[in-house]
This record gives structure tokens, C-alpha cells and sequence, in this order.
DNA sequence: AATAATTTTTAGACGTGACTAAAAATTATA
DNA sequence: TATAATTTTTAGTCACGTCTAAAAATTATT
């Protein structure tokens, strides 16, 4: 079993490894990731080290063992599922539910999440398009880009998006851009690099950086 | 805000008042209620004294404030709704809820729990029969009397039981005794105290421990 | 290659919540 | 009422998870 602050730090870990793709994560780059000091992390890498979560060999970084994915894993088909209920059943909208998963991701009952998985009938991704683990841990690779790389004429389906912050997920509410949504790229625009798109048969222009937080899917 | 375990003191004090009725609660019930030791309880006590939580004297136990009253009542209504939660809608049997609640309990979201509550139809009492504040942490008395009170051809409908720990539960389960339930007494047997009771038409027999565990309403 | 800048680790401290052992206060008993 | 038994509090310690400040190692720069 693993406290809440060690599976925070696993979690970050596995997300960091994810998204880098490199072979050690510094001990900086997690205590960045969890606004904490890279005193506390050297700590807690020891930890983790000794409990066979992750290797570790001092100022090289850390990765996690299989033993860490499958615990990281975990934690996010927990963190995703309670997205997905809040989201469905509760009435939250999409920009309200990370900080209460958060919370929730860290409650231990294998009964309670399978439960709850069937619950809300086996849901494939959560509420930003992100995929949810299998029981296994497995975790399906989702063939995405992002909306930024379309070229004038493309179209795609929107599947999911890489900020995740209130902010931007309201911006795009007002804009009514939806994961589902059918999106073409009418018009790039050369100067600023902005996109003219067309969703519902109304077109808009977007600019190049929410272009670059849109995953679409050809 | 409180952590885990402050709510935790404050809820035990809270049902040791109740069901006690006595001005202050002692350090001893208290530690023997969270399985702790004396000593900390002390602690924890003056901490939750200087937070205006209790009122504490030296060797005369504490006593809740009226906003630790209703600290006390929010937790318990979380804990009831999301043991209704588990009970209707996750297939978790009565006698499964208590230990995932007890976590459950401890997430800080106000509209996490109110659109619970909705979500469920607004739920008057949880699994085990007993009532549920609302959200201004108002607690409706229910009415209610041990079957062991009842005499001979009286009845009533079983609305909750006293005991709640799973070897109870699970024996009511398999004798089909279920709140909602009429319950007749047949017979009360003098030498041991044991009732005859009908329930569904059919006659069972149970000891006299059994009827001063299970609550009825005439 | 030597020095500077950055990263990482160590050392020592702190708050929380728990514990043991011993002292103090209260309550019960002879 | 004096003594015994019990309850409660205090004093000191400990694990967890965090922090600051300083030392050590690594990486970048001239």
C-alpha cells in the first residue's frame, strides 16, 4: 500500500516518463511537477527506491519499474474513471473535475473502481479524450495529432486536448469546440499562425497556440 | 479546513454524545472508540479546542461546539450518501459500505456531494437505516423503538439496526431480515429471552441479542 | 582544462499525529 | 479519610513528509 503523497510522486513520475520519452526523470523536472523542493524528491526517490518502485541511481534519475507502471497505471484509470462519473452522472463540466479526482484517485477499493467502471458502462476515455487503463493496467495507444500539423482542406475529429486547465477547457465551451466534434481547416494563416476552422458549418479563427493543445483524429 | 484525522475525532465525539448523552466525553471512550491511545487523544483535544472545534476543561472531558456539531453532521452526511451511492447504484451489499465510506467521507468538494445527493433523489436514510443530514447539517429524529420492547402480537417495520458490523449484517441477510420489512411477534420465550417473529408469513425464531440490535417502527 | 553555473544530495530542522513511560489528578474503596 | 485504583496529562521519542542551507557532483562555458 502506498500514501497519498507516494502516489502522487509515482503518478508524476509516469507522466513525466510518458511525455519526455527519456530514459531517467530528474529529480528537478518532479519537483517542478509537483511544486515541491528537490530535497523532498531526493527523499522520496529513496523511498520508492526501497519499496521497488522505481530505479534509482543518484543524480541519473529515475524510472519506474514494472511493478511502478502497473501502480501508476492504476492510479490514473482511477483518476480518469471518477472523471468520467463526475462528468456524466454529477454534472460537473470538464474544467471542474481534476481537482476533486485528485482527491478521489486515492481512495482504496478494487471492488469500488471495477464497480464503478461497470457502473458507468465500461467507458473507453475520459472527459478531456484521454484513454482510461484496463483493469490490467493495459493502456490502448490512441492514434491523435494535433490540430496544428491539418493542412488547409483536412478535417478531423476532435479526440482530445493536451492543456488541461480551467481556462482553456472554458475557452473552448464558449467556442463550442467539443471532443467529437468534426473540425476543417479552411484557412491557415501564414503571418501569425493562426487557423480558420469550420465546426458545425460555422466558421472560426483560432489561434496557433490553442491549434497546438487540440488532438484530432483523421 | 480539517485533515483526515481531526474529521475523525470530531465524528467519534459526535456519535459518543449521541448515544451517550453525557456533558462531556472522556479521553478514554475516546481513545477507545478510534483505537488509539489516551495520550493522544489529549493532544489532538487541546488541538481541536484551540480550533473552536470542542470545549475542553482538564480532566472533564469535551464537549462540541455548535460549529463543531455541525462539523460533525456534514461528515456523517457525507459518509451515509456515499454508502446509499454504494449500496444502489455499485452492487456493494450493507454490510461491505462502511469501510470504503470512511474514506469516501474525507473528499472536500461541496458540489461533489450535493450533486450526490441529487443524483441519488435526495435519500432520507442510508443502508442501515439511519437518517441523513442535510446540508445544513439538520438531522431528522426518527422515531423508532427495539424490537425487544414490542410484546406479544405487536409489530412494526424493521427501519434500522444497531449494530452494523458485517457478522450482524450478513446474519440478517441470510434470516431474509431487511429494512422495510414487517415484523410480528409471535411469541417471546421467557427462559432466554429469545422472540418468535414472523416475517414474509413465514415464523422464524431469534435470540433476545438479536432483538435489542434491530430498531422498529410501530 | 579550468572555472562557472546548475543540478542534486546531504544535514539539520519542523509540524503532524502517533507512541511509551511516568507524573498528576480524580474517583473508588476500605 | 486515607489509600488504592483509575483516568488523564505531561514529557520525551519516533516516522512521515516537508523545508532551508550548505556541500557535492555534474554539466556548461570560456
Amino acid at each position: 500500500m502506498f500514501s497519498q503523497s507516494e502516489e502522487n510522486y509515482i503518478k508524476a513520475i509516469y507522466h513525466l516518463a510518458v511525455d519526455s520519452s527519456v530514459k531517467g526523470i530528474s529529480t528537478n523536472a518532479i519537483a517542478k511537477k509537483l511544486a515541491t523542493k528537490a530535497s523532498s524528491v531526493t527523499d522520496m526517490i529513496k523511498k520508492l527506491s526501497e519499496k521497488k518502485v522505481v530505479v534509482y541511481k543518484k543524480y541519473q534519475g529515475v524510472t519506474l519499474t514494472d511493478f511502478g507502471k502497473k501502480t501508476a497505471t492504476n492510479i490514473i484509470r482511477k483518476h480518469r474513471l471518477w472523471e468520467v462519473f463526475l462528468v456524466e452522472k454529477l454534472n460537473f463540466s470538464w474544467d471542474e473535475v481534476h481537482e476533486v479526482a485528485e482527491q478521489l484517485e486515492h481512495i482504496k477499493s478494487p471492488k469500488l473502481i471495477n464497480e464503478l467502471d461497470a457502473f458507468l458502462g465500461f467507458p473507453k476515455r475520459d472527459p478531456h479524450g484521454d484513454p482510461i487503463p484496463d483493469s490490467e493496467g493495459n493502456l490502448q495507444i490512441i492514434e491523435k495529432s494535433l490540430l496544428a500539423i491539418l493542412n488547409k482542406g483536412e478535417e478531423g475529429i476532435c479526440v482530445g486536448v493536451d492543456d488541461t486547465s480551467s481556462e482553456f477547457l472554458q475557452f473552448l465551451d464558449k467556442q463550442e469546440i467539443a471532443l467529437g466534434k468534426r473540425i476543417k481547416v479552411i484557412e491557415k494563416e501564414p503571418f501569425d499562425g493562426s487557423f480558420l476552422i469550420k465546426i458545425d458549418d460555422k466558421e472560426l479563427s483560432i489561434s496557433n497556440k490553442i491549434a497546438n493543445n487540440l488532438y484530432i483524429q483523421k
